[in-house]
RNA sequence: GCGCUCGUAGCUCAAUUGGAUAGAGCAACGGACUUCGGAUCCGUAGGUUGUAGGUUCGACUCCUUUCGAGCGCACCA
C-alpha cells in the first residue's frame, strides 16, 4: 500500500521525500514534509509551496484527496483503492505482506551455554530472535537461524566436575568439600540422578570420569534447552558446536596473520584490536598454546562469512557489548566487511519478586528459569510480555504481578477482537465467501479507519523488521483491537443495511490479527 | 577511573528514527448492559520528556554539560 503511495507521488514531484502518517487520520492516510525542505531552496513559505503541489495531484486515481495542511502535504486514498487491495488479501491470506527479496541473512540467538537450563534473561533474547526470524522469512528474506553451541573449554568442564560431585554426594553419600567455582542449583542434582540411571553409581567413583561426564551432561542441557525453547514455539535450523570447530584454527589464523595484525609478546598470541578502536589488545593463543574463546569465536565469524550472507545479525545479552569492538576487529582482519554484522543487545531483565529484587546470577542456582515462567503464565503471555518492549531498554517486573495477569493482559484483549470477528460471523451464519464479492465503498468515516488499519500490517512489518525492532508489531496489534472494538461497540453489524460490507471489514481485521499474531509467535484464538 | 546502554504520566512502556496537539495499558475517579459475549466501550485526572546549554523552519529523538540507574572493563565462556 504504501508502495503505491510512494511511487505515485515520485512520479509526479520527480524527487525523493519522506513519506510519513499524519498525527491525524482525518487529515489523510498519508503526508510528506516536503515542503518544509523544499523552503530553503524556493524561497518561499512551505504553506504556499504544499498548497501549489497539492493541484498536481489531482489526476491521480490512487488518491481522493490531496490536501495542504500547515505546510504538510496529506493524501487520502480511494475507497477503489481500498477496496482492491483488501479483496486481494483476503484471498491470499499466506502471501499478505510477503515479498521477495533478495537478501540473505543469518540469524544467530540464544547461543546460551550448555550448561544449565534457560533462565528468564535468556528468553529476552529468544523471543525477539525468533519473531525477527518468523517477519523476516514472511518478508521473503532469505534468512537462517542459527545456535551457537559453547562446547568447549572450562564451563563444560565445570559442569561435568558439579555433576560428579553432587553424584558423590548425594548418591554415594561421601562427605565434599566444594571448590570456590561450581555450577549449583537444583538441576546439577536432578542430572546426577538421571546419570546414575542412565551410566550407574560407578560414575561417580573415579576421577577420571568427569571428562565423560561433562560431554554426557552438556548433550543433556542441550536436550534440555532445545525442549525449553521448544515450549515457546522456537525451532533452530542449524546449531553450530566451538568445539567442531578448533582443528580450522590455523586456517583463520593464517588469515590474521597475513593482514599483519598479529604479534607475539610474552609468550602468548595477541590481535591488534586497538586498531579498530578496541580498549586493549587481545590475547587469542594463551602461552601454553590453548587458544582462547576469542579464538574460537574468530573461527566462527571467519565460517560464517565464508557461507557468504549478505548480513549477519547476532543477538547477544547487554552483559557482552563489550565484546562487540573486539569481534567486528577480528572480521576486518580476517578481510571481511564488519559493518555486515549487526548486533542487538537484550538488555538486562530484573525481576522482583513481592517487590525485593531478586538476583539472577548463571553461577548460583538462584535464577528463575523460564520453563517455570512459562508453566505459569504460559507461551503466548511471555512471548507478548517481552515483544512489548524495546530490546534496548532495561525492562523490570514483579514476577507476583506478571502470575496476575489475567484479564489485564494485552493478549487477552487482542484475542478478544480475533474471538469477536468469529464469532460475528457465525451469529450472522455467514462465512468469508458469502460476502466475498462485496464492494467496500460508501463506508463510513469509522469504518474506512478500521479498513485501513487493517491493511497497514504489511508495512509494520516491514518497519519493525528493518529497525529490529519488534514492538512495533504488538504495539499494531493492540492498537487494531482497540479500534475494532471500539467499532463494535458504536455500530451494529447484523441486520443493518451494511452487513455484508461490514462482515468483509471484520474479516479483513480479523486477518491482519490473525496473520501479526502469527508472526510474533502466537495463535490467535478463535473463542475465548 | 574508563567504556557501553538507558532515564518520558504514580507504575510498566510507546512515539512513524528530525515532523503536526508526546500517546497506550495498569492504578484512581465518574459513566454505558431487555448488548452481534461488558474479557468491551466512553469520560475525568495525570507531563518543564532527569538537569543545563547548543544545532534549525521544527528536538523525546542529534551535539555538549551534569546528575542518576544497570552492565562491562579476563589469558571465563
Amino acid at each position: 500500500m504504501k508502495k503505491s503511495v510512494i511511487k505515485a507521488v515520485k512520479e509526479i514531484l520527480q524527487r525523493e521525500f519522506v513519506l510519513e502518517k499524519p498525527a491525524n487520520l482525518s487529515f489523510g492516510h498519508y503526508a510528506t514534509p516536503i515542503a518544509f525542505s523544499l523552503a530553503k531552496e524556493l524561497k518561499k513559505s512551505p504553506i504556499t509551496i504544499a498548497e501549489e503541489l497539492c493541484s498536481t495531484f489531482d489526476s491521480h486515481a490512487i488518491f481522493k484527496e490531496v490536501t495542504a495542511i500547515k505546510g504538510y502535504i496529506n493524501f487520502k486514498l480511494s475507497e477503489s483503492f481500498l477496496d482492491s487491495y483488501a479483496t486481494w488479501a483476503l484471498q491470499n491470506e499466506t502471501s499478505f505482506g510477503s515479498d521477495t527479496r533478495d537478501q540473505s541473512i543469518l540469524l544467530e540467538y540464544v547461543s546460551a551455554n550448555p550448561t544449565g537450563p534457560l533462565h528468564i534473561g535468556h528468553a529476552r533474547g529468544a523471543v525477539i530472535g525468533d519473531s525477527l526470524y518468523k517477519i523476516g522469512r514472511h518478508l521473503g528474506y532469505n534468512i537462517v537461524s542459527e545456535y551457537y553451541i559453547n562446547d568447549a573449554g572450562n564451563q563444560v568442564d565445570l559442569l561435568g566436575l558439579s555433576i560428579f560431585l553432587a553424584g558423590r554426594e548425594h548418591i554415594l553419600g561421601l562427605d565434599i568439600v566444594w571448590p570456590d567455582e561450581f555450577y549449583r542449583g537444583e538441576y546439577i542434582i536432578d542430572l546426577a540422578h538421571v546419570a546414575n540411571g542412565e551410566l550407574g553409581s560407578s560414575i561417580f567413583e573415579k576421577d577420571e570420569n568427569i571428562a565423560t561426564l561433562s560431554v554426557w551432561g552438556k548433550d543433556k542441557m542441550l536436550e534440555l534447552i532445545q525442549s525449553n525453547l521448544a515450549d515457546v514455539g522456537i525451532v533452530f535450523e542449524k546449531f553450530v558446536s566451538e568445539k567442531s570447530l578448533y582443528d580450522r584454527w590455523d586456517a583463520s589464523f593464517e588469515k590474521l596473520q597475513a593482514h599483519g595484525k598479529t604479534y607475539e609478546e610474552g609468550g602468548k598470541t595477541w590481535i591488534r584490536s586497538t586498531d579498530l578502536g578496541d580498549e586493549k589488545d587481545r590475547v587469542v593463543v594463551r602461552d601454553d598454546g590453548r587458544p582462547t574463546y576469542l579464538a574460537g569465536d574468530i573461527i566462527y565469524h571467519d565460517n560464517k562469512f565464508q557461507r557468504g550472507y549478505d548480513k549477519y545479525i547476532n543477538i547477544w545479552g547487554a552483559d557482552h557489548h563489550g565484546y562487540i569492538a573486539r569481534v567486528k576487529a577480528a572480521i576486518n582482519f580476517l578481510g571481511y566487511d564488519e559493518s555486515k554484522l549487526e548486533v542487538i543487545l537484550a538488555q538486562m531483565v530484573s525481576l522482583l519478586k513481592g517487590g525485593e529484587p531478586y538476583k539472577m546470577s548463571k553461577r548460583a542456582g538462584n535464577f528463575i528459569l523460564m520453563s517455570d515462567v512459562v508453566a505459569e503464565i504460559g507461551s503466548d503471555a511471555l512471548r507478548f510480555v517481552f515483544l512489548s518492549k524495546k530490546s534496548d531498554t532495561h525492562l523490570e517486573f514483579d514476577i507476583d504481578v506478571f502470575k496476575q495477569e489475567d484479564s489485564n493482559n494485552p493478549i487477552f484483549y487482542i484475542n478478544y477482537a480475533h474471538a469477536r470477528i468469529n464469532q460475528i460471523f457465525a451469529k450472522a451464519g455467514k462465512s468469508l465467501e458469502d460476502v466475498h464479492s462485496i464492494t467496500l465503498e460508501n463506508l463510513s468515516e469509522e469504518a474506512q479507519n478500521l479498513l485501513f488499519s487493517a491493511l497497514l500490517l504489511p508495512e509494520v512489518l516491514e518497519d519493525a523488521f528493518e529497525s529490529r525492532q519488534v514492538q512495533k508489531v504488538t504495539e499494531y496489534l493492540k492498537n487494531l483491537a482497540a479500534v475494532l472494538h471500539k467499532f463494535y461497540n458504536e455500530n451494529r453489524v447484523i441486520g443493518s443495511d451494511d452487513e455484508d460490507k461490514l462482515l468483509k471489514l471484520f474479516a479483513m481485521v480479523g486477518m491482519s490479527l490473525r496473520v501479526g499474531l502469527k508472526l510474533i509467535g502466537i495463535t490467535a484464538k478463535e473463542k475465548m
